[in-house]
DNA sequence: AGTAGATCCTGGCGGC
DNA sequence: TGCCGCCAGGATCTAC
């Protein structure tokens, strides 16, 4: 589920529940979540610390703690980060578990085990770890945002979730955004026009705004995303009929009338 | 450069 | 009830 917006829960949870608290114990339940860093050097680089004011970029969680190694979480599709007793009796998909003082323990719970956690002992190791993202789609400006989808020939629907261009954004999203904005996604991203790039930009900055407010993305009845499950889903807007399709390997909703672009430019 | 497909993992759902 | 295939708000790797 997580994109930007849970994950900006997530951080918010983070900091509420754990900042300036010290890590007591870590205990991995499932060690398939770890990635680069075995359970016993994750205890050992980690005990004893106290973590600091987390962050965020895209879809990345940056634990750090104060003097010490980061510790980078990412949630792939069903991950989620919960502040709850440390004797709170564990839930099956709880993978890691850190017990804090003050009677506060962080939960990284996740059924699916897509993507996972990481260690990052230097600055360099996150830069290495973060190597790939493009900027936060919520920190990025309008003449950035615009170059970077300007210099892309696929899809916009593709550029828009590819993490390396903008970082951040999922299928949701990415679909709610256009649909907003009423841009095909299917159009070229370089063959959209001044006046297409800002509204894009625009719009995903509402949808942000709203969705980071919610800690999630909403699925009210006038949003595309309350609709998509739907059996045979119908605009919100203008009453059509909605379309599936698949591009970029994602399920792909979206209103053939609202949104214009067979034609580029 | 871009896209499609397989892969990682687990569970829910509909169909037979 | 059981089994099967498909799908799921992610990302990476390979092959065209």
């Amino acid at each position: 589920m997580p994109e930007l917006p849970d994950v900006e829960g997530f951080r918010r949870v983070l900091a509420s529940c754990g900042q300036g608290r010290r890590i007591e114990r870590v205990d991995v339940s499932d060690p398939g979540v770890l990635r680069g860093v075995s359970g016993r050097r994750l205890r050992e680089e980690l005990r004893g610390r106290t973590l600091a004011e987390p962050e965020r970029h895209g879809k990345w969680l940056i634990a750090r703690t104060e003097g010490g190694p980061a510790l980078l979480l990412h949630f792939g599709m069903t991950g989620e980060l919960l502040c709850c007793p440390p004797d709170d009796p564990p839930h099956p998909y709880d993978r890691v578990l850190l017990a804090l003082s003050g009677g506060r323990g962080l939960r990284y719970r996740d059924l699916r085990k897509l993507q996972g956690l990481r260690l990052a002992t230097t600055e360099a190791d996150i830069d290495r770890i973060l190597d790939r993202q493009g900027p936060d789609a919520l920190a990025v400006d309008r003449d950035t945002f615009t170059e970077l989808l300007a210099g892309r020939r696929g899809r916009i629907k593709a550029v828009l979730m590819d993490q390396s261009v903008l970082a951040g954004l999922g299928n949701l999203l990415a679909d709610e955004i256009l649909w907003r904005a009423r841009t095909a996604p299917t159009r070229p991203a370089n063959r959209l026009g001044e006046d297409d790039y800002r509204r894009l930009h625009a719009t995903m900055r509402r949808v942000l705004r709203s969705s980071v407010r919610d800690g999630r993305v909403p699925d009210r009845p006038s949003w595309l995303t309350g609709h998509r499950d739907d059996p045979d889903p119908v605009c919100p807007r203008c009453g059509g009929r909605l379309r599936r399709d698949r591009i970029a390997g994602r399920t792909t909703v979206w209103c053939p009338h609202c949104q214009d672009g067979a034609e580029a430019g």
